[in-house]
DNA sequence: CTTTTATTGTTTATTTATTAACAATGATAA
DNA sequence: TTATCATTGTTAATAAATAAACAATAAAAG
């Protein structure tokens, strides 16, 4: 399913919609209100509701959104319909915790390889994951279409890394490392650092407690 | 030194330019211009000009800004002038992946202890960081006057630990569990779920494939 | 029946964030 | 001396994101 530029803060709530709509769907419930969804989040009925309208869904006005449908709708528009493969490279701290976390997640993304250039994990099985020597990687990306790259080795290698992923063919990366990468247009990248964001909350926090102190 | 009503995004790229600044210092250069900088984070100059008018700080009009000078002013806005004091709660994969990686990075945030459950943790010593019992949290959070806390528990786990957090006086909270937590007003929480930014990033690569192909 | 109520869906307004435009500067070259 | 140049600093314009406003609806209550 289509719907042409869906804001970039969109498609991150949706995913966040799944995941919250996933959590509570054991919980024999069958409906959610905006403002349910809504509260799970932070966020204002009506922004899950706008959100909700640019995806074409609706809702019943007096039962509200169905799960199920919803949940399903949503992988519609997020999902690639023939899946997304995604690998790893650089299985420290950092990768391994990923792919354990990540395991069993989610349907349309498989996590096909990891790679790392210590011999003391290379053609051995992580949580379900091979892991092969790197310079293998351009072959078993193009072999298995490999669209995705996480990268998590250290930050140093990170540039020739982000290189040899786009060569390969990728099409996204998320570079978890501090060193900012350069990949051409038509690849996108994502890039987070979890010290600038221990950072933001530290401020925030600080300021916090000078204003309601 | 306080600047009010600094944007939230600003204060992210004030953090990306210390970090992107700390990398280039070593390299005999002394200074650095707005362009520079923009290029390595993905931004436009003027947003980086824009930010450092904010923060109130003047370059040279031929040699740009002073390198040690700006990472100077950047810490005096955003860290405390006393410190402050950090805790990771859930020392597994991805609570020691953090410390680990945190370990020597910032010296106005200081990683005081770590909690857990298992015993086999408790009373270890971790990257330097000293594990205590779970129900050690508000004493030691107390006594060593710990203002942030990272909570990297099972997601299950994860409300009953933030709200033990706010009663032991937190003001920030990091949440890396998928499970969206509920804190009063007064503390400021951040979260973030890897599988969400995956989904962004393979969202984005779909797309983009479809349009340049 | 009619009114009240709680909700959705959508338009309009506001706020926040980014980008464009351009004057000011001062070194260098003509 | 004067013009050219690359840069900063700031204001103005645009775009993106969020929130407010409100009509429409249908169930429930009176
Ligand atoms: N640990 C964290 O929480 C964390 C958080 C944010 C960012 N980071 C960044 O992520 C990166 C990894 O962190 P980590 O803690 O997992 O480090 P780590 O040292 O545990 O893991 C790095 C892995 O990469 C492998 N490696 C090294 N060079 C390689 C190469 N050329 N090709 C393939 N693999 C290679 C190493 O063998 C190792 O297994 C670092 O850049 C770090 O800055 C880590
Ligand atoms: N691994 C990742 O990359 C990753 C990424 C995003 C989010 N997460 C989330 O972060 C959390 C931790 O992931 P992980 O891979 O580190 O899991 P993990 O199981 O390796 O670690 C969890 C740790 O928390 C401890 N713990 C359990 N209950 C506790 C309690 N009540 N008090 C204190 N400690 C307790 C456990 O003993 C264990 O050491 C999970 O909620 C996961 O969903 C993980």
């Amino acid at each position: 399913m289509f719907i042409k530029n869906l804001p970039h803060k969109t498609v991150e709530r949706l995913s966040q919609y799944r995941r919250a709509l996933l959590m509570i769907l054991s919980k024999e419930k069958t409906h959610v209100f905006s403002h349910e969804i809504a509260q799970m989040l932070h966020i204002t009925p009506v922004q899950v509701r706008r959100d909700l309208m640019l995806i074409g869904y609706s809702g019943n006005l007096r039962k509200g959104y169905d799960i199920k449908e919803l949940i399903e709708l949503i992988g519609k528009i997020i999902d690639s319909e023939r899946g997304q493969r995604v690998a790893v490279v650089g299985l420290g701290n950092l990768g391994k915790a990923f792919i354990s976390y990540f395991k069993g997640k989610r349907s349309k993304l498989s996590m096909i390889a990891a790679f790392d250039i210590n011999p003391e994990k290379i053609n051995r099985v992580f949580d379900g994951v091979p892991c092969y020597h790197i310079n293998q990687l351009t072959d078993i990306i193009k072999q298995n279409n490999i669209s995705i790259g996480i990268i998590t080795v250290p930050s140093e290698q990170a540039p020739e890394i982000a290189e040899s992923l786009v060569l390969s063919g990728i099409k996204g990366i998320l570079n978890y490392t501090p060193k900012p990468l350069n990949v051409p247009a038509y690849v996108y990248l994502e890039e987070y650092d979890m010290i600038t964001s221990l950072e933001k909350v530290a401020f925030f926090a600080k300021k916090n407690d000078e204003r309601f102190k």
